[in-house]
RNA sequence: GGAGAGGUGGCUGAGCGGUCGAAAGCGGCGGCUUGCUAAGCCGUUGUAGGUGAAAUAUCGCCUACCUAGGGUUCGAAUCCCUACCUCUCCGCCA
C-alpha cells in the first residue's frame, strides 16, 4: 500500500516511476474519490459535533422540566441526515481502498526496466559449471530410476502437480532443511514454527490479497488459506503492532521452515516434469523488519546469507535483479538466486530476495516510534533461504554419479548420517 | 461437539443509558527533593482521521476508537443481535 500521501502531492511521479513496470496507472478516479470522502467527512464530523453537544440539552431540558420533544426530533432528522451521509462515505472509502490495495509498490530507483525474465540483469555468478564425461540425467529422470521420487504416487494421492518422494531422497529433503535452519540461525535469525494455514488479513498484510486470491489455496467455510510461503506467517507476527528500539543495523531476523501450497493458476504446461514446480513444496524462509535507513544494507546481506547456503552445497549460481516486469507485486527490488541445473542447461531460479520498504509495513500495520516519538513505518524484508525441494533437485543433478548415484555434499553429510552418497 | 463465564487504555482493574477518552493503581516520561536505605513529593502520560493556522519533527478545534460488525436510542463502554477470541467443566483426540 503506497502512502496516499504521495499520490496528493504527485501522482504524475508516482506514475512514472510505476511505469517500470510495464503497466500504465491513471490515478485520476482515486483522487477524485480521496477528494470526496475526504469532503464528505469533514461534513458529517462537522453535523456530529453538532449533535453531540445538542444532545447534552435534552437532560438539562428534562431537569428544569421543560419540554424536550421538539429538541430530540430536530435531532432525530439530523442523525439519519449523519447517517446517510456517514454510508455514502463509507461507500466512497470501499472503493478508494479497493483501487488503494490494487496498485503495487513503487520499484527502487536501480530497478531495470523491462518486461520479462529476459530483461532481468545479471549481477554475479558464482562457482564452477561441472563438465560430465556422461550425458547428466535430469532429476526426474534419476529420482525414478533410484526409486525415490514418484509423481505417479504424487497424483494418486493428490493430484497433478503433486509428487512423492520415499528413502534416501525424503531423507536428503529433511536433511536440506535441518541445515538450512542451521545455518540461518546461526546468522542470528530466530527460528519460528508459525501456522501453515493463515486468514486472510495477514495475506492482505502482505500483498497476496485481494489481487491474487487465485493463487492461492482456501478453506472451506474458514477464512483460512494455505501459506503460499512462510514470508505471510513470519512478517505478520509484528502486524498492527508498534516496535520499540528499532534502530539502523538492528534487524528483526526471523527463519522458518514452512510447506507451501500454490494453486499455480495459469501456469498449465509449464514445467509440468518433475520437482521443480509443485503445488506444495517446502521452503526455508528468511524475513527481516528494519529501520528504513540500512534497509539497502538489510537486502543486500540477507541476499548473501541465501548465498552462502548454495556455496556450501557446493551448486553454481548467479545473480540476477528482476527487471520491472517480472518484479512481484509488493516487492521494491528483487534479486533472484538462480541454481544451475544442468540437464536443463540453465540457470532457474531457487531464491528470491526482495526488500518491500514501507509497502506491506502500510499494509500490515508495523509501526515504530522515531526517537522524537513520531509513528514510522518500518521496511520488511524477505528471502528464500532456500526453496528446498529444488535444492534437492540441483543437488541430484549437479552431483549426480556417472552410475547413477548422487554424491551427498560434504557439509550436508551430518544431516545424512555421514554418508557420502546417496544410495 | 455440549454447558457456562468473560473480553475496558502498555499492564492490573472500576464504571446507575446522558459533561466517560473513560476512576484508581502499576509502569513510562518530566521536574523537585536527596540522607533513613535507588526512596519521597509534584506534574504528565493513547491512537487514528479531518480541519485551521504556523509553513517539514508545532499548536488549536472537531470526529472516531472501551474485541469486531450490525441494531435500539435524541444520546451506549453501559441495552439487544452476530462473529471472533479467552477461560472453566464435560465429551473427543495427538
Amino acid at each position: 500500500m503506497l502512502d496516499l500521501d504521495l499520490l496528493r502531492r504527485d501522482a504524475a511521479d508516482v506514475a512514472r516511476r510505476l511505469a517500470v513496470r510495464g503497466t500504465s496507472f491513471d490515478f485520476a478516479e482515486i483522487l477524485e474519490l480521496d477528494r470526496r470522502r475526504r469532503e464528505l467527512v469533514t461534513r458529517f464530523e462537522q453535523r456530529r459535533g453538532e449533535l453531540n453537544s445538542t444532545s447534552k440539552e435534552v437532560p438539562r431540558l428534562k431537569k428544569s422540566g421543560q419540554d424536550a420533544e421538539p429538541l430530540i426530533r430536530r435531532m432525530k432528522e439530523l442523525g439519519e441526515t449523519i447517517a446517510g451521509e456517514e454510508r455514502a462515505a463509507g461507500e466512497i472509502e470501499e472503493k478508494l481502498k479497493a483501487l488503494w490495495l490494487g496498485i503495487p509498490n513503487i520499484p527502487l530507483a536501480d530497478v531495470p526496466a523491462g518486461k520479462d525474465e529476459k530483461d532481468n540483469r545479471e549481477l554475479r555468478r558464482w562457482g564452477v559449471l561441472r563438465k560430465f564425461d556422461f550425458a547428466p540425467l535430469s532429476h526426474d529422470d534419476l529420482g525414478k530410476k533410484l526409486g525415490v521420487m514418484s509423481g505417479e504416487l504424487g497424483v494418486k494421492l493428490a493430484k497433478a502437480r503433486f509428487t512423492l518422494l520415499r528413502g534416501a531422497a525424503a531423507r536428503l529433503e529433511r536433511a536440506l532443511l535441518n541445515f538450512m535452519l542451521d545455518r540461518n540461525s546461526a546468522r542470528g535469525y530466530e527460528e519460528i514454527l508459525p501456522p501453515f494455514l493463515a486468514n486472510a488479513s495477514c495475506l492482505t498484510g502482505t500483498g497476496q490479497l485481494p489481487k491474487f486470491a487465485a493463487d492461492l489455496f482456501k478453506v472451506e467455510n474458514e477464512d483460512l488459506y494455505l501459506i503460499p510461503t512462510a514470508e505471510v506467517p513470519l512478517t505478520n507476527i509484528l502486524a498492527d503492532t508498534v516496535l520499540k528500539d528499532l534502530t539502523p543495523g538492528q534487524p528483526l531476523r526471523y527463519t522458518a521452515y514452512t510447506p507451501c501450497f500454490r494453486s499455480e493458476a495459469g501456469s498449465y504446461g509449464k514445467d509440468t516434469k518433475g520437482y521443480l514446480r509443485q503445488h506444495q513444496f517446502n521452503k526455508v524462509e528468511l524475513v527481516k523488519i528494519c529501520h528504513p535507513e540500512g534497509s539497502e544494507a538489510e537486502h543486500e546481506s540477507l541476499t548473501h546469507d541465501a548465498e552462502a547456503l548454495l556455496q556450501e552445497l557446493e551448486l553454481p549460481y548467479r545473480v540476477v535483479s528482476l527487471c520491472g516486469g517480472d518484479l512481484g507485486f509488493s516487492a521494491a527490488r528483487t534479486y533472484d538466486l538462480e541454481v544451475w541445473l544442468p540437464a536443463q542447461d540453465c540457470y532457474r531460479e531457487i531464491s528470491s530476495c526482495s526488500t518491500f520498504t514501507d509497502f506491506q509495513a502500510r499494509r500490515a500495520g508495523i509501526r515504530f516510534k522515531d526517537p522524537g516519538g513520531k509513528s514510522r513505518f518500518p521496511h520488511t524484508l524477505n528471502g528464500s533461504a532456500l526453496a528446498v525441494g529444488r535444492t534437492l533437485v540441483a543437488i541430484f543433478e549437479n552431483h549426480q554419479t556417472g552410475d547413477g548415484n548422487v554424491v551427498i555434499p560434504p557439509a550436508l553429510r551430518p544431516y545424512m548420517g555421514g554418508r557420502e552418497m546417496l544410495v
